[in-house]
DNA sequence: ATCGATTATTGCTAATATCAATTATTGACG
DNA sequence: CGTCAATAATTGATATTAGCAATAATCGAT
């Protein structure tokens, strides 16, 4: 029996909303076993992927932008990592109203190994599943991401 | 070029972060456009399917297990819904402990419109996507949900 | 009839977040 | 050059969101 575009749309909401809510969750663990809070977690992982991967510079301003959240409450979180010794602040010499984040070699360290327990989590996922339906999987959450974020993104301008 | 395992994972990963955030901003725009916080919202959809589709009741201690809140906060979250006057709260005649909800008029109606727009915004994130993608997304997406629920709740058991 | 377990609630406090004001700096313009 | 609007980060005050521990009411089993 085929399923109408009605049920498809219905079934989506029920999924994406219960979807959402389990990844808060394993946000919420990864980040405890490693002493941070959710948004630490978050914020930290922002800043480890753009140092290591995008090999470039992020400020707060950006984050706060990321992460939705006011760059006045960004500057107490990473007041936060800071004090947990994560992080550095350097004031960016291009434009010292900027500043930079630098990891500390702890703050490398265990970046890396929170980066990687996220990751081994999504690896247990994808054993749960099919390998076949792997790249489907990655490729069809790709477009609804992309979807999604049209959608919301110019929702919001209005 | 096929991608191996490690790609996979890694831009699962990714996705899925990306995606947990985009999602929540979307429960907080639809929130907004009902006068609701991002909490409410939530609690109140889980209260408006439990009792039009599932027909049954569910509890304080219920919701709380479901959105990962003490039973304490979620009193609060109900007190301020039915000062709002979407939900009253009754006895349970089968057990005087339990708590049963049920929406005043109003709510029902506020429900069912934010339930819509909640859907609304679903049906235009398929709309921008192949249709023939639509039900591989879905029972992709079906299983992942799966998946990531065996896998988080099995580390919680630890 | 009593007692341990369960449900919801309350008071208190902690954690999370915003807002408005302030400081420092930049860049554009006369 | 000096002025000034704009931008980035921060701070203080406050609101919102959440958890914890204690309590009341009720249940169910013995």
């Amino acid at each position: 029996m085929k399923s109408t575009h009605i049920d498809n749309i219905s079934k989506l909401a029920d999924l994406v909303f219960s979807l959402t809510m389990k990844c808060e969750e394993k946000e919420q663990m990864i980040a405890n076993q490693n002493n941070l809070t959710r948004t630490e977690f978050r914020c930290l992982r922002i800043i480890f992927k753009s140092l290591t991967v995008d090999k470039r510079n992020i400020n707060n301003k950006d984050i706060s932008e990321i992460m939705k959240l006011t760059p006045s409450r960004l500057t107490r979180i990473i007041d936060g990592l800071v004090n947990k010794n994560y992080l550095l602040r350097e004031i960016d010499p291009k434009d010292r109203r900027n500043i930079r984040f630098a990891l500390t070699d702890y703050g490398f360290e265990k970046s890396t190994l929170a980066n990687q327990e996220f990751l081994d989590i999504h690896e247990q996922v994808l054993n749960e599943m099919d390998p076949e339906t792997h790249s489907m999987l990655i490729s069809g959450m790709d477009h609804f991401y992309s979807a999604i974020r049209k959608v919301i993104d110019t929702q919001i301008m209005k």
